[in-house]
DNA sequence: TATGAATGAGCATTCATTCAT
DNA sequence: AATGAATGAATGCTCATTCAT
């Protein structure tokens, strides 16, 4: 038992390292070697840990993807108005961005289905589900009249999940921004617009 | 001339086929096979016109960076009101992204500059200049009062680039919607916010 | 005929140019399209005149092997004393070299018989014939008194062919001396050592 | 340590292994599977202990070249009268390049500057070195009275170490007669000359 | 006669993976 | 649990060679 926590503990170890070197480098020009060196491990030590480079990766990623779509619909299913929602949830997907920002990073810029195509539809799903629960909040708004009746749910979801999504590619929490302060002009931009 | 002529065709439909091959599949899982094969020729036959993957890569990126800047240059510099400016500027993404995807699509999925430096270091600058013409854009629409005093132009900016650019993971002009339609939900949006 | 002649000219040419290349990069190294270029064409045009790279290979080399065969034949066959002989055909030797040291620095520095197995075969046997006109020579003087008794025929000769061989890596005649002073020289070293 | 003596061990297998393949095919007709071949090793092994190709022979190259410098530095500096010293450095000549034929031999018939320039240049220094060493010590025989007053120094040397090395392109040690033995040939002809 | 274009075989090199220790 | 060593498949690249024009 304390061996398997033992084994356990350095399989996350392993994943998180994975999870760094395969979002700065990518999947594909990162060598098992650059993963174990990270941990100060040889190549073929990570084998008794993982069974091949695409293991590695699945399950670095695996775990962590279910997080995101679980705190959109605990938001989505509160009493807030939509307003609120909507502030939350942008907040909520920077926040979840800034933490595991390597392993998303991959989501965004590897071509997982060509490497590992089970695991690219299983995140694929997941995304859907993300999506489906964006353009939920979205309808409900228009419902309720807290939304213009004009835009469209799905076109709108796709502008505001891309728009988090492009942080990904320039924000750093330690670059004198917080995830928080940007969620807040990302709302306003996304609620209120920039015209005066 | 002629010769030279037929010569610079072919170069430009190599480009052409590795931009394709190299944004479908990321540059790294390409190989030159596939390229050549997409043409109809073998892999060695390319480097009767190119030095090398890299240099094919670069080829394929160098000519046509410079259109979106040129592009938005003239957008800004017209006597427009800033309205209509923005609207412009991200109907002309749009549209650059939707002819050139798989090109573009590749400065964003693939980590460049572990594979060419030098290139990845050009592409970044032409990226600045065009980020920089759209915070004056921006603050020229602070200053002529039509838009919001308290906006920051630099997050505004990586907010409607960001939200651009991320069509390119999901946008495909023959799947229903023209890309000036799409533009114009993302400029209504932009400018006017979601809230009723 | 005049055609035949412009063609057997060109072929000439060509190999003069590839013995010089071949010479100057070694076999393997050099490309046909170095040959081409020596001469103003390109690679595929050499296949006019040759099969091949190999073949080419044999025909720089071909002709011109029996002419320090005939040559020392004459010099042993002659009636000078073997003193006179051996100088004449030291001198001989070199003056050979000199002009054709492309050519016979091939034979020297190349791995031919994994090459081009026949023709080394061929030059294998003219170079057999060159050593025993020699031994013979020297058999000649030691026969006639003019040379020791005690000097091994076989192993003289392979010191006169060797050093007048070694040559071939350092002797240019237009360095400032000429190939028939250093013939001296050697003749010199050769009969009479460097004993006071 | 023991790992590291292995490791070193190995290495040195492996270089010797390249030297003997080289020197009989000729570097540029090597593969790198040659040399594993003979080795019991494939190709891409070899890779775990040397970078490159050229790697490779340069260390097979370069720590063994210092050696025939060293021998014959002592030689000169010794107290002999200079005919006891040409003897010597001649054995000491021929021994090297019996023991290290294979090696040796890549130096007079590899076009090395075209391929590891450095390794060239640094292997062109020794020579020079091992040449001047030579010069003076025909040039401390002629003041000495020991050796002729009019021969050349520099031509005198060349020659001597051309005759040496000439044999590389014969001698077998094991073909019945010993590089001591021909030593004596060579420095009987070199010293008294053929004539009787 | 010469060339531009294409080919394909050959080889160096990389790297995930295995395995005895 | 980890490593040093070895492997083999994959792939970029070179270059002799072919051939239509």
């Amino acid at each position: 038992m304390s061996e398997t926590k033992k084994r356990s503990a350095k399989r996350d170890l392993i994943t998180a390292a994975a999870a760094r070197v395969f979002a700065e480098r990518g999947y594909a020009q990162a060598r098992m070697a650059d993963v174990a060196a990270e941990l100060g491990m040889r190549a073929g030590s990570l084998y008794y840990y993982f069974d091949s480079k695409e293991g590695l990766l699945a399950a670095a990623v695996e775990d962590r993807v279910a997080l995101a779509v679980a705190e959109l619909e605990s938001i989505v299913a509160s009493d807030d108005p939509v307003e609120a929602k909507v502030r939350r949830a942008i907040e909520a997907h920077l926040l979840v961005f800034d933490e595991h920002a390597a392993l998303y990073g991959m989501f965004q810029t590897e071509h997982l289905d060509g490497i590992v195509p089970d695991l690219a539809r299983a995140v694929d799903e997941r995304g859907r589900a993300y999506e489906s629960l964006w353009v939920g909040l979205i309808e409900e708004g228009i419902r309720s009249g807290e939304l213009r009746p004009r835009i469209d749910p799905w076109v709108t979801m796709k502008a505001i999940v891309g728009l988090c999504n492009s942080t990904l590619f320039w924000f750093e929490s330690d670059g004198g921004m917080s995830p928080e302060l940007l969620a807040g002009r990302f709302a306003d931009l996304v609620l209120g617009g920039v015209m005066a």
